[in-house]
DNA sequence: TATTGTTATACTCTATAACTATA
DNA sequence: TATAGTTATAGAGTATAACAATA
């Protein structure tokens, strides 16, 4: 096979395999919380961030397109007592969202079953010597790709 | 690092990953050719078929969600003029998706900017030996996948 | 009676731009 | 004048279920 084709073939592979996955999550956190992948993933996102706490505008640019798509989203975890917002101290126009208990909770709740979905679908086809080159190559293209793909942020300034 | 921690990394690279290629694709089949992600995948799929053509129902286990979804987009297609539908010879209830000559000059016009964000985005983060290393990974997860998420009509069998 | 494909309906999500408030 | 965040609007896409036609 030429390596282009052998190339690409990965790259569908890699898109596929995300959204199979997504599929598979959307359904256990739907069953296990209530949950939409994307909503788990902000959840996941504030839960390892320092104090459970980060700016809508800092959440808006790792996890989501667009600004106005984040408001919508944190509106529900909001509505569903998953976090809150608070103004911040310093810079009167930022807003902090902060994890609650309830949310901790519920991630804890939904964690188990969504890492058994990730090793039953990703890892058991593999040996370890695989997973870990997969998870080496993998971190090094994401790498790469925040640094081509502008943020939210950015994307917003170019409207402009 | 934990074993599950790491592996739960790679996921989240994985899911980043796919999400990031998605949007940098996006914007660069809008710009050539006018189409969505989803639409240039779906034309890939038919033109990769032998004959370029593909029954309804396989094209929608191998590609979209629902039936309903890939009757809408084949119609989006068709009205471009890049697919036509027809009945099927044998089996007179089904129909054959076909790709046209346009559709398949449209796909040469965008695949070179196509392979580029491929190339750029994916590949040049990685060395021979580590590109190889995931291509076969990937496969190998995708197919276990493939095996694990139930299709279109699997899904459809189930809710009746 | 089961299956193929389409369609009607309702819903979720997204993006753009307009807006308010602060820097 | 620029930035942070929200919101109003409008559009794209999705899924479910109901449907018609064929097996």
């Amino acid at each position: 096979m030429a390596l282009d084709a052998r190339r690409m073939q990965a790259f569908f592979a890699l898109k596929d395999a995300g959204d199979l996955l997504q599929m598979l999550m959307n359904d256990q956190l739907q069953r296990d919380g209530g949950l939409s992948y994307l909503q788990f993933s902000l959840l996941a996102r504030l839960a390892q961030a320092p104090d459970g706490r980060m700016r809508m505008t800092d959440l808006a640019d790792t996890a989501v397109h667009s600004r106005s798509g984040l408001s919508y989203q944190a509106g529900k975890l909001e509505a569903a007592g998953l976090i809150r917002r608070e103004r911040g101290d310093d810079d009167e126009r930022s807003v902090t969202a902060v994890i609650t208990e309830d949310g901790r909770e519920l991630l804890e709740k939904v964690l188990p079953g969504h890492i058994a979905v990730v090793e039953q679908g990703m890892f058991e086809a593999l040996d370890d010597r695989q997973a870990d080159a997969l998870a080496d190559a993998l971190e090094a293209v994401c790498e790469r790709l925040r640094d081509l793909v502008p943020s939210a942020t950015e994307r917003r300034r170019k409207r402009a």
